[in-house]
RNA sequence: GCGAUCGUAGCUCAGUUGGUUAGAGCGCCGGCUUGUGGUGCCGGAGGUCGGGGGUUCGAGACCCCUCGAUCGCCCCA
């Protein structure tokens, strides 16, 4: 590589082989459990002006006040690369009066930019999937959007996880409850890490899930959000539980998970690898792989109607480091035409194939050696080679049709599928009513056969 | 923003206390062998040792700066 060459930015990554299908995988399983919870799709910008952050998520936010891809546009507006996706969403729901589809349950998935410093499972463009529930205040929505993600993660064979569930009550219990906070951490603020002294000015809450061990001590008996909360807080979250119990969708309480940013209100989550579980050890330092709640207050703070709503977002990357490896397939078929004057008969084929909605290659570089050598390494179910023979003054093919005995047992059930389809494009081609194809079956064409197979 | 470790061919890595034209395996290209084929053998292309500066008779090795990667802290998915 030339030193010309421009490198990739920092904390963004170019995906592929099994780690692209690994991406894909969480993808398309995410797709389908979306359409089994009836959630509507919804593809949004990339960016929006920067006062759609800044407002619903607050300005103070190590987000807004250092981590946002900003830039002015040639019109002079002030525009953000988006770091999350509620706020958007937020934001389309206001301006397209997506009000009149309320409850609206919607999904979503994409790039993200934060400029955070890359490590493992993170970042600066970095993919999240996202699911949102817009104007329902019940508890039943935090159950229905819950019961999805725990189904999602199933479904995507991670296992070893367990979802934290805390309440951070109403707007005035909240408040109370930080208040409290502040008060009972001021007092022994001389005692705190340096983190935890500039977390009391920013955001006391998170000094509860403080890792300094200076912080420890005070930590057990620091007030909880159970005596703060009013009557109807206590019984939202106590709905929210028992619709997960009767879910079967198993939790456990955390009374220290709080939300970083500004908008959250009584239902918070995240999805947490259990400590020495292998999802634990993939993912490092990085320990949420879904997290979410309510954001009741984050419409208005847009200026809109008070809305209820609750969501949660996973990232891509996360998930896909715990989905364990997924080989690229081999392709169903390969061709091996083994001169080039054969080539077309192999493209023939191939389309032939294709339409029968079989998955083939053609390997037509090089040597007849050399093409079937990379044939093998594609690890095909099955081989056609077209063979040229001359016997005496007529010319034929031979095309061989050779399962792959190296990966057998895995394409076992395969093969019926693929020879009768292989099969099917020969006799419809050729007008015979049936031809035996067993396996490693040589199938011999005269030249003028070869003229109605490629008619 | 802070800290630690690292950066040699496309990939994975060797490279002894600084000492001649920087190596291997895999991959790629070509040839031979074999001849219903996944093997073996031979050859070739490909590196200003991340970049810049410095120390030295001499730097891939030592020092400084810078860029990047990795793993933590902060924050967060």
């Amino acid at each position: 590589m030339s030193k010309n060459t421009p490198k990739a930015i920092r904390g963004t990554q170019d995906i592929f082989g099994a780690d692209a299908e690994d991406f894909a995988f969480v993808v398309e399983t995410f797709e389908r459990v979306r359409r089994l919870f009836r959630f509507r799709r919804i593809e949004m910008p990339v960016f929006e002006k920067t006062e759609v952050f800044a407002r619903s998520l607050g300005e103070t936010t190590d987000v807004v006040s250092k981590e946002m891809y900003s830039f002015e546009d040639r019109g002079g507006d002030s525009l953000t690369l988006r770091p999350e996706f509620t706020a958007g969403i937020a934001r389309a729901f206001l301006t397209n009066g997506w009000q009149q589809h309320a409850p609206l349950k919607v999904a979503t998935h994409g790039p993200l930019f934060r400029y955070e410093r890359p490590q493992k499972g993170r970042y600066r463009q970095f993919h999240q999937i996202d699911a949102e529930i817009i104007g329902a205040a019940e508890p039943q929505a935090d159950v229905e959007l819950l019961c999805m993600a725990d189904q999602l993660l199933k479904e995507l064979g991670i296992k070893g996880v367990t979802l934290h569930l805390n309440t951070l009550g109403d707007g005035s219990s909240r408040e109370a409850w930080r208040a409290a906070l502040v008060d009972y951490f001021s007092a022994v603020k001389g005692d705190l890490s340096e983190d935890s002294q500039e977390r009391l000015e920013k955001n006391p809450l998170r000094i509860l899930d403080s890792k300094d061990r200076r912080d420890k001590p005070f930590l057990a008996d620091a007030p909880k959000i159970d005596d703060f909360l009013s009557d109807e807080a206590r019984a939202f979250f106590k709905a929210v539980t028992d619709g997960l119990d009767a879910a079967g969708v198993k939790w456990k309480r955390a009374e220290a998970l709080v939300r970083g940013l500004d908008y959250y209100r009584h239902t918070a989550f995240e999805f947490i690898p259990d400590e020495g579980s292998a999802a634990a050890d993939a993912l490092g330092s990085q320990s949420t792989i879904l997290g979410g709640g309510r954001y009741d207050g984050l419409m208005e703070s847009l200026g809109g109607p008070a809305t209820p709503a609750v969501g949660w977002a996973a990232g891509i990357e996360r998930l896909a480091m715990l989905v364990g490896e997924r080989e690229e397939a081999g392709p169903a078929i390969a061709i091996v035409p083994e001169v080039d004057d054969d080539f077309g008969l192999a493209t023939l084929l191939s389309a032939a194939l294709r339409r029968q909605a079989l998955n083939t290659e053609v390997f037509a570089t090089g040597s007849a050696r050399k093409r079937f050598g990379k044939a093998m390494k594609a690890l095909p179910a099955v081989f056609i080679i077209i063979n040229r023979q001359k016997v005496v003054n007529s010319e034929y093919f031979e095309i061989l049709t050779k399962p792959n005995d190296r990966r057998g047992a895995l394409h076992e059930v395969l093969r019926d599928e693929i020879l009768d389809g292989i099969r099917t494009v020969f006799t419809e081609r050729l007008k015979v009513s049936s031809m035996n194809m067993p396996y490693g079956s040589i199938i011999q064409l005269k030249p003028e056969e070869v003229l109605v197979l490629t008619k």
